[in-house]
RNA sequence: GCGCGAGUGGCGGAAUUGGUAGACGCGCCGGAUUUAGGUUCCGGUCUCGCAAGGGGUGGAGGUUCGAGUCCUCUCUCGCGUACCA
């Protein structure tokens, strides 16, 4: 097929051209660019680290032996085009790429054939990037790292070494170092010293049951099991125990959910991490047993339905079943104890269907009531979650009432459900009011929860408690190819291998099996193992999460020996310098009105915020006061998502009125400040949902009650969550009184609230792009880390992601997902050969929004190629590509030498545009900036589109405009906009990379006469002429004058006719 | 079951705080260039209707001068999770 324009010469000519002048890298801190490097040209002496960053990150791939897959270049040129545009736009860009090398399929395949992972991954690293660099993305290739280079996983067995050392102190909530661990009194010996260290560091053995995959030879953590089998290839787990490795992610559980709300991620993501930590607040409740001293832990999120509980199930594996079985039950007890311990959780999950259980002749007594339970033993009470033992309350929990129904237990209804809702009492399970429940009888149940609690602890039957489903992380793999651990076994006892003898590397193996006694491969290497000291090397590996755990970071410095990162360079690139606080009221006032233009315009999907306060002293202790935390230092925040969310709760003067509220306008912002520095009453609400602190701050503005409500976002931060307007006087709980009793008292306090000269919270990665696969893996591992290296000084911020896209699949042109069974895989390597990888990259960012799933379409790419011949021939001259076409038939390996007899098109010139050609390419312009903007980018290519179709009907084609042009094009198709820009004229620093972005002016886009649609009814009817001074009146006078208009208005009345400017006038009639 | 998200032409998808539904591309139809095919260029393409006009964003209601967009109910699909008390 004959090519639209020569990509297959250009695109390669523009790669080494970047490769050899270095075009894309980016420069730590006190290392400047050469004076010719095109960075350095546009931003002339300035300090690369004086520049406003932007970390843009891919997540890094695995390098499998299938190669590169069209989803992989999907996220890829999103991020090259953001990358691109921001770097246009001045920014200082990192935009890194590297390699997740370890890992299974290289293991089995060197099993199978005795090659080398090694050598395997090294091959596979190869053609990946050979694949990535022939889409010529902007990465900064003098960054690269591959988690299998001792390297780089020396300092992820280094990090080990910083979990190994250290304990999340209970007071503080941080990880610190062991050594500040104390000891309790009666721990005395040597050896007790050891066992309770070892204790609580946050890598350590547990000899606990562990999901073992018998097909995969090694075992996996939570959360690479799905439905009983292994993430990968879907073999059995079974529970079996077994001494591993762990890492206390538990520690860090309620950080990790909090510390969500601080960062920009689709709701669905957080969504999933909040349901994986899986926090459930409840209680604790202790049954004593009948005829016995001792007494049997529940735990229950529905303490008000104590008095509902009319048995009580604990699972087979509570320690007590064995005592509490009576001779009677014991055979039962016993054999049913049995079956379910030989269940894979596998079976126990398919079997889960109809509910199974026995009774073991004992009884608890219930301490509300002082009735006696039977107590059971049931397989769907789980021994890992809660106490391992529930109270059942049938008639307001599913599960409880299946059971009952089948062993005929009886059901007590103790919570009314609220009219409407539910006309069968039985089985519900929502909030309610409660029944036959004592002194709860009446109470909501939120109240009544809050009573019972303080009952139980008061009589000291129990105590309220947060449970979270959040398990340690299982850490070490039975494999050969991972990352060894650092650690040796002295005597039984552990030790960490000395940070000088880091890396340690993995020995040479013939057989990469496991050994025969099903030890990990390691242990074949006998020499390895023993140590001339007479220690023995840990023989199990880490999982393949280790080395992507941090490779953000290494991306930092990636070539530094001396330390895992450099810390002037992860300060730089991590960012901590963003948004400050306004200086002043008068700055204040101008960035909020930006804010809020901000939170109603397209762009609105990203997270912008605005730093309004800081408690101080005297403030911290007045909190304290009411709430009970100490909150000093905290920062204010207000974001443009708290004021969509205002707006629209509290915006509308219909919803408030009946509230006895008045609206929110977003003048009403300005108070802020005054707000939290003198309000009249602060509340503490308590904790909402999602456990999060809730403060209430309010003041009286002229008779006016102000009102506003921030949560503890993170230990340093107050978000604004909401704010609303009533009549009348701050409540009986104020602290103090009211201050102000005008509106110019406040004016004038205002006027003296000092700013506090402090920056706001670091921000992390400022884009990350990648699958959903990682959601409660990589993501939530990753997350664990950064906060213990936070916690022990390492890096400056306390989450590592701060915004983060998830890219949808690509689905088959059969609408099924690809896969390599139903053949319907399309291979970027032959798409990329037929129509070049402009036109690859610009058909990946057509087809539909980033994150929606779509299916691949080799018909649109077609398209898009189209586009770009199109664009081609805008520049050049159709008749000299002819004769280069002729020429080259004739003279083949003369293609690249003859490309420079090219002529540019005839109707390029130098002539003043006109102002329509001005119009055109100012209204791409402020399309494709604001697109961008906000990462659409399939309605920015479309906006090309339009430009060029309009273009190319120009019989006179100024250099200027088409030259601005090919800068918006750079970003999305960067060689042919590379090529055709340098053949349009000298291009400073020899590429577009640095070109400043342009910038539109609303001034080209105003018309001088408008079409004006004219609507009867909400129905077009028709059109009338205007310009834009056409005054309101006229508009009314010309639409209901208007033929088409009139025959729908004569011989009706005309109630009502509505102009909305710029857009339509309406004409109501009855 | 629970949680989250999405339903718009033959297809992928566009539509500012509610304001001309279907941008852009694919496909299809017609025309021009070409010996022909391919390429390129021009025109058409939600639907019923000759037209005037009517209908139309999964379905049913509602709010509004005006609803793809907001509210209530409902159906379908996708993703996540699953005995977590």
């Amino acid at each position: 097929m004959r090519r639209q324009y020569p990509f297959h010469l250009i695109e390669p000519r523009w790669q080494q051209h970047w490769e050899a002048q270095e075009t894309f890298r980016a420069f730590n801190p006190g290392e400047p660019p050469a004076a010719e490097h095109p960075f350095a040209v546009r931003h002339g002496d300035a300090a690369p680290e004086s520049l406003e960053k932007y970390y843009i990150l891919d997540m890094f791939p695995y390098p499998s032996g299938a190669g590169l897959h069209v989803g992989h270049p999907e996220g890829y040129t999103a991020t090259d085009i953001t990358a691109r545009y921001l770097r246009m736009q001045g920014r200082h860009v990192l935009h890194p790429m590297g390699w997740d090398a370890f890992g299974l399929p290289a293991e089995q395949y060197a099993i199978k054939t005795g090659q080398h992972p090694r050598k395997t991954t090294e091959e596979n690293v190869a053609n990946f990037k050979r694949q990535i660099k022939g889409l010529g993305f902007s990465y900064d290739w003098s960054r690269e790292v591959n988690t299998t280079d001792p390297n780089y996983f020396r300092w992820s067995q280094w990090i080990f070494l910083q979990l190994y050392h250290s304990w999340v102190n209970p007071a503080t909530g941080k990880a610190e170092s062991i050594d500040t661990l104390e000891f309790p009194a009666d721990i005395t010996t040597d050896e007790a010293r050891r066992e309770y260290r070892d204790d609580h560091r946050l890598a350590f053995v547990s000899h606990a049951p562990v999901n073992w995959c018998p097909e995969l030879g090694t075992v996996l953590a939570n959360e690479e099991v799905i439905d009983g089998k292994s993430e990968v290839g879907g073999h059995p787990v079974v529970r079996r125990p077994m001494r591993q490795w762990m890492l206390r992610i538990t520690a860090f559980a309620q950080r990790l959910l909090d510390d969500l709300e601080t960062i920009d991620w689709s709701d669905s993501l957080k969504e999933m991490q909040r349901n994986w930590i899986g926090r459930s607040e409840g209680a604790e409740v202790d049954f004593r047993i009948q005829e016995s001293e001792n007494s049997i832990r529940v735990f229950t999120t529905r303490p008000d339905t104590l008095w509902g509980a009319t048995y009580m199930v604990l699972s087979p594996e509570h320690e007590w079943v064995d005592e509490l079985a009576t001779d009677a039950q014991r055979a039962a007890v016993e054999e049913y104890r049995e079956a379910a311990s030989r269940k894979s959780d596998l079976e126990r999950t398919e079997l889960a269907k109809e509910k199974t259980g026995v009774f073991t002749g004992a009884f608890a007594i219930n301490p509300v009531n002082d009735e006696p339970v039977p107590i059971w033993i049931a397989d769907y009470v789980l021994a890992s979650y809660g106490t391992g033992a529930i109270m059942a309350v049938p008639a307001h929990d599913a599960r409880d009432l299946e059971f009952a129904q089948k062993f005929e237990l009886p059901v007590r209804v103790v919570v009314q459900a609220p009219e409407g809702e539910s006309l069968e009492p039985l089985g519900f399970v929502g909030d309610g009011t409660s029944v036959e429940s004592g002194f709860l009888n009446g109470l909501p149940t939120t109240e009544a929860k809050a009573k019972i609690i303080e009952w139980l602890e008061e009589k000291r039957h129990g105590k309220r408690t947060i449970n979270f489903k959040l398990r340690d992380w299982l850490f070490s793999r039975q494999r050969y190819w991972g990352e060894p651990f650092p650690i040796v076994w002295r005597d039984g006892h552990h030790e960490a291998v000395a940070e000088s003898d880091l890396p340690v590397m993995p020995p040479e193996l013939d057989d990469y099996k496991p050994t025969t006694e099903g030890d990990p491969p390691l242990a074949r290497a006998a020499d390895w193992v023993t140590l001339p000291d007479g220690t023995t090397r840990e023989t199990n590996t880490m999982p393949q999460w280790a080395g992507s755990c941090w490779y953000y970071l290494r991306f930092l410095d990636s070539q530094n020996t001396e330390r895992f990162v450099n810390k002037a360079a992860e300060r730089y690139w991590m960012g901590t310098s963003w948004p400050e606080i306004p200086p002043d009221l008068e700055t204040w006032k101008v960035k909020l009105d930006d804010l809020v233009a901000f939170a109603f315009s397209k762009r609105a999907n990203t997270r912008k915020r605005l730093v309004f306060g800081k408690i101080d002293t005297a403030q911290a202790d007045r909190l304290e006061q009411v709430s009970g935390l100490s909150l000093a230092g905290c920062l204010h925040v207000l974001d443009n998502y708290a004021i969509r969310h205002i707006n629209k709760c509290h915006g509308s003067s219909d919803v408030e009125k009946t509230k006895g509220q008045e609206a929110i306008t977003s003048k009403d912002y300005q108070w802020l400040p005054l707000l939290i520095s003198q309000p009249d009453n602060v509340e503490y609400l308590g904790k909402n949902k999602q456990g999060l602190d809730v403060i209430r701050f309010s003041l009286q503005i002229n008779g006016t009650l102000m009102v506003l409500e921030e949560v503890r976002a993170s230990s340093n931060l107050l978000a604004v969550k909401t704010m609303y307007k009533k009549k009348g006087t701050a409540s009986d709980t104020a602290i103090g009184a009211p201050l102000f009793t005008s509106e110019n008292d406040c004016l004038k306090a205002m006027s003296h609230i000092k700013w506090p000269a402090v920056k706001s919270p670091a921000l992390g990665v400022d884009l990350y792009v990648g699958g959903t696969e990682h959601a409660v893996l990589h993501l939530l591992y990753a997350r664990f880390w950064h906060k213990v290296l936070f916690d022990l000084g390492h890096v400056s911020t306390a989450e590592p992601f701060q915004r983060l896209v998830n890219q949808g699949i690509i689905l088959g042109e059969d609408g099924q997902k690809m896969s390599k069974s139903r053949g319907n895989v399309v291979n970027p390597d032959g798409v990329i050969d037929e129509y070049g990888a402009d036109a690859f990259r610009l058909y990946e960012m057509f087809m539909g929004p980033l994150e929606m799933m779509k299916p691949w379409n080799t018909k649109g790419v077609e398209g898009v190629y189209r586009f770009l011949g199109r664009v081609w021939r805008l520049f050049i001259d159709e008749g000299s590509y002819k004769d280069y076409e002729q020429a080259v038939t004739a003279a083949p390996d003369q293609a690249e030498a003859l490309l420079a007899d090219l002529k540019l098109h005839p109707a390029l010139n130098d002539a003043e545009p006109t102002p329509d050609q001005l119009k055109a390419l100012h209204a791409c312009i402020k399309k494709v900036t604001d697109d961008l903007d906000g990462m659409r980018y399939n309605t920015g290519i479309s906006a090309l589109m339009v430009f060029v179709n309009e273009a190319s009907k120009w019989e006179s084609r100024p250099r200027e405009v088409l030259g601005i042009f090919l800068r918006l094009l750079n970003p999305f198709a960067p060689h042919l906009a590379e090529e055709l820009a340098g053949r349009l004229g000298e291009v400073s620093g020899n590429t577009l990379a640095y070109q400043p972005w342009p910038e539109w002016d609303d001034a080209f886009l105003v018309e001088d006469s408008i079409e004006f649609p004219v609507q009867v009814n909400g129905k077009l009817r028709g059109h009338i002429d205007i310009t834009p001074e056409t005054s309101r009146e006229e508009i009314e006078r010309l639409a209901l004058a208007c033929e088409k208009v009139q025959q729908f208005i004569s011989e009706k009345e005309v109630k009502k006719v509505i102009v909305v400017p710029n857009r339509l006038v309406n004409i109501a009639v009855k």
